[in-house]
DNA sequence: TGAAATGTTGGGGCG
DNA sequence: ACGCCCCAACATTTC
């Protein structure tokens, strides 16, 4: 049958790989094969184009071992993964030529910027002839699908996802079965060449040992979060259990999707589970949010905070950076941060609000740094969550939500174990002050071998005066508020 | 998916 | 036995 059809099949179909770096469940590569032409996989990098944003340092790491993996998957599946950087539309037309291909299949991005370049592309290839067909598997349903009575998009979260959760989820695909019939070689860049991965200094020496990027590790994570999701509702709270699933990052590259955890999940209830979906479905949430304001990232979601008086404060800014804030558990999570390329969810919130409250540093400078150090990092949830921490987001806490880093410390780490895991110079504390150093009596401190100011920083400054300042700063921001 | 300030209540110590 | 005070525990409100 092959043969028959040989002059009509011999034009292959290039299949786009983006943020989608699976093989399982990839609607576009299952169409590719479907097709009965030659596939030719090809990977673009286009984020450093002009008007992207390049992936941080976290992610260049993560991306590096992903591709290899996936690499490896449709290796064995008979086909080369082609890797190429640069603009979507101009490495894609290239690609066209090189291989004769006259059907290309991708799955959609919802950033603005990736919406952008695959609309140009789509429009350009059509033009040349060239059949375009892109599908969805990034999210649980398209951004555009979900909307309000009125018809406009969610500003809420427990309505968007009581209508969310009310629609079926497609039935994940399962991986092709090889081999599948490769497409022409055409020139390929090395991964190695790309120089993802840090080297002097390797500051992601550690990550290895909490993280195996690829489809195969996504798979494992989600094995393991099955056998021991139980108690989800309370331990997701707390950073000295291991009890989320850190799927974040898996997600977040596309090596497993929305639809195969809710498979996997299948009809089980009960509070863990639900919990857990809802927090699959604050990511959604966060999606519709940059799809339907495309500025979530710059701009404060309500505008009244335009008018909100931030400090630049480099210094403080700096010692947030580095763990070194003088308040325990903040420090343990930017530490965390830096040694794995993520954070603890509970801890995130705490070192956000230290950061924008406590020190009333702008949001997107958290943003920032959160961007170049999470290997989870996305361009919807993280600007969705700062700004809801900050208090400018969509159904944000109200500003005067203050955390404070002790009660949380005591509450949600009761032992110090998380602080005692990435503060060590705080270890040999007993428990009642490890997340106040300061108000240990100076015998405990000299027994605990702990020198406030040399070898454990004194706190950026006290807790009451900052909650005092914030809340200031927050009446001054209604006072000028000129909308 | 807070925290602090303020208000209320009730048990126990004590004169 | 009684009233008074203290304050912990809990509830409400305010930021």
């Amino acid at each position: 049958m092959s043969n028959a059809s040989a002059s009509a099949g011999d034009k292959p179909a290039l299949v786009l790989f983006r943020h989608d770096l699976r093989i399982a469940d990839n609607e576009a590569l299952t169409a590719a094969v479907a097709s009965g032409k030659p596939v030719l996989a090809l990977f673009v990098r286009d984020d450093e184009s002009p008007g992207g944003r390049p992936i941080g340092g976290a992610r260049r790491w993560w991306l590096h071992h992903s591709l290899a993996s996936l690499a490896r998957s449709l290796a064995e599946l008979g086909i080369t993964l082609h890797l190429r950087a640069g603009p979507m539309l101009s490495v894609v037309a290239s690609a066209v030529d090189e291989s004769g291909a006259d059907l290309v299949l991708w799955n959609r991005r919802y950033d603005p910027f990736g919406r952008e370049a695959d609309a140009e592309m789509k429009a350009a290839l059509i033009g040349d002839g060239v059949t375009c067909v892109s599908h969805e598997g990034y999210l649980l349903q398209e951004p555009w699908r979900v909307a309000t009575g009125s018809g406009g998009p969610y500003k809420v979260f427990t309505p968007f996802w009581n209508a969310v959760a009310a629609t079926p989820v497609r039935a994940p695909l399962p991986a092709p079965i090889g081999p599948i019939r490769p497409g022409p070689a055409i020139a390929t860049e090395r991964l190695d060449d790309w120089r993802l991965l840090p080297t002097s200094p390797d500051w992601a020496e550690e990550f290895s040992a909490h993280w195996l990027p690829g489809e195969p590790g996504a798979r494992d994570k989600l094995a393991r979060f099955r056998q021991s999701g139980q108690g989800y509702a309370l331990d997701r709270d707390r950073p000295d259990v291991d009890g989320t699933s850190m799927l974040s990052p898996h997600l977040a590259h596309g090596e497993i999707t929305p639809a195969q955890i809710f498979a996997a999940l299948g009809r089980e209830t009960g509070v863990d589970m639900a919990t857990f979906r809802k927090e699959v479905g604050w990511r959604e949430f966060c999606w519709h949010l940059l799809f339907h304001f495309p500025d979530l990232g710059r701009a404060p979601f309500n505008r009244t905070f335009r008018n909100f008086p931030w400090r630049d404060d480099r210094i403080a800014v700096a010692a947030w950076q580095r763990g070194q804030t003088g308040y325990p558990i903040v420090d343990a999570g930017m530490r965390q941060l830096w040694r794995t390329g993520w954070m603890h969810n509970r801890v995130r919130m705490i070192v956000a609000s230290f950061l924008t409250k406590h020190l009333l540093v702008d949001w997107r400078d958290g943003e920032d740094w959160f961007w170049d150090t999470l290997v989870d990092a996305d361009p919807a949830s993280n600007p969705a969550n700062w700004q809801w921490v900050a208090g400018s987001g969509a159904d944000a806490a109200p500003y005067f939500r203050i955390f404070n880093p002790i009660l949380q410390g005591e509450k949600f780490d009761p032992a110090g174990a998380y602080v005692r895991q990435y503060v060590p110079e705080l270890t040999k504390l007993p428990d009642r002050f490890i997340h106040k150093p300061w108000e240990a009596p100076e015998t405990t401190l000299f027994s605990a071998n702990v020198k406030l100011g040399q070898s454990y920083p004194v706190s950026l400054i006290d807790h009451k005066a900052a909650r005092q300042r914030a809340l200031e700063a927050y009446q001054a921001m209604r006072g000028t508020d000129d909308d």
